[in-house]
DNA sequence: CGGAGGCTTCGGCGAAGGCCGAAGCATCGC
DNA sequence: GCGATGCTTCGGCCTTCGCCGAAGCCTCCG
């Protein structure tokens, strides 16, 4: 079969582990110079170098020069979603050894950007809170804004109908969190979402990482809004 | 990190061509022998055994044992969806090399499954027709089935609730044709209307592979039901 | 019970590719 | 122009892993 050499590329591609620590990295959207890169995956600049040019051509990673740095992010929101997809298989695979949990990684777990939406314990929490409340539907594969949660997003200043052509309801999209192995908000509602909790200062990044810390703004509005306890 | 090891074996697992080859053949959710699997990679069974053993404690797929026969699955729907957004990265790349199309691979692209629902020219011409026609609404991450869509599941005799608890409104969810580059309809709508046309005799496997012939029949409930012509 | 078929394990070969040190290009600031 | 900085290319070492032939295990069937 033709497409299985690219398929088989792809996927070798993400399954190197220092180029899966730099997706990890870039999965918050963000555009990364190959230095920084190289630290997070634990590599010299040289051999980050050298992965970051084959993730380049293979097309999960997009470069632009600016100057002397060069900005790498990920290709496509397509790319967002297959590593989402493998991080949803890898977290369902038997822990085949107790993993260690380091603080770095406690952090990654109260609360982190996933791509472009919030996952971790807080994502998880606001997605729980959207159903209790009846304000959304979500399946296994899907997920749907009822007329009680529009409300709340247009309440909220949020505009859902951006980029969405205006489709009659609004469509979000489950996604499997790999730390609290329960769907969080994903698409283009979980987007907007996150979009708006940054604008409004309800969280910020925790140094360069898609580690999150929620204010002091954000406890109240979290606990007033969607009835958060405190993290 | 700690689950970034997990991540790069799984990516790695679906990373090598004769693997690869293999969870290709599975997409369609039924059961293989390692012989048969053997085969469709290029590969001598006993170096299919060793991947399948991989494979297996990866958590990609599933192994059950009947009699002297050892069948094999993906293990997971999850599985299944990581694969196919795999596939519509390897799509997405350039073309490096014009790729060679044979008559198996027009027979796949004309019609075939895809886990548990139809892809290919059919697939993208039934979603067309149920978008045209008002029955679905298909963004790029989500869908929902309309009023009108629910009522001609209910004329087809197409239960959609049986496994969705009974949500208030019927999702499904768009999957990328890696062929067509174009959406097609999978998720609990998807796979039951793939459902349908087999068990209504529309189509049939085409000896063991993933390709779906028309039938007679089919061509005609085809045309008449969805506006859709001669393939 | 003995042969046949499906499948796995073992051992060894060979290629692919990850890694780094050193050196070579670009770009910025002085 | 000159050094400093960010990044890439080159060369060589070394591990990993895919592959097959041969042999062994299990299950069915006559």
């Amino acid at each position: 079969m033709a497409s299985n050499a690219a398929f088989a590329e792809v996927a070798s591609l993400a399954g190197d582990p220092a180029r899966a620590g730099m997706l990890h990295a870039l999965m918050d959207g963000r555009a990364l110079t190959a230095t920084e890169l190289a630290r997070v995956a634990g590599i010299t600049p040289q051999t980050a170098s050298g992965h970051l040019a084959r993730l380049t051509v293979g097309g999960l990673v997009a470069m632009e020069k600016q100057g002397r740095h060069r900005y790498h992010r990920l290709a496509s929101p397509a790319v967002a979603r297959m590593l989402e997809s493998i991080m949803q298989v890898a977290a369902a695979t038997p822990p085949r050894k107790k993993a260690f949990v380091g603080p770095r990684d406690l952090a990654l777990r109260a609360a982190r950007t996933c791509y472009d939406h919030l996952a971790g314990h807080l994502g998880v929490a606001l997605a729980d809170s959207l159903i209790a409340n009846g304000q959304i539907e979500l399946a296994a594969d899907a997920g749907i804004v009822t007329d009680s949660g529009a409300a709340l997003f247009d309440r909220l200043g949020i505009d859902l109908d951006a980029g969405s052509k205006r489709k009659s309801r609004m469509l979000c999209r489950p996604c499997l969190d790999w730390s609290e192995r329960r769907p969080h908000l994903a698409g283009i509602v979980g987007g907007a979402l996150c979009r708006h909790c940054f604008t409004a200062g309800w969280i910020k990044h925790i140094d360069g990482t898609r580690a999150v810390a929620i204010t002091a703004k954000g406890q109240r509005n979290f606990g007033e809004i969607f009835g958060i306890g405190s993290a």
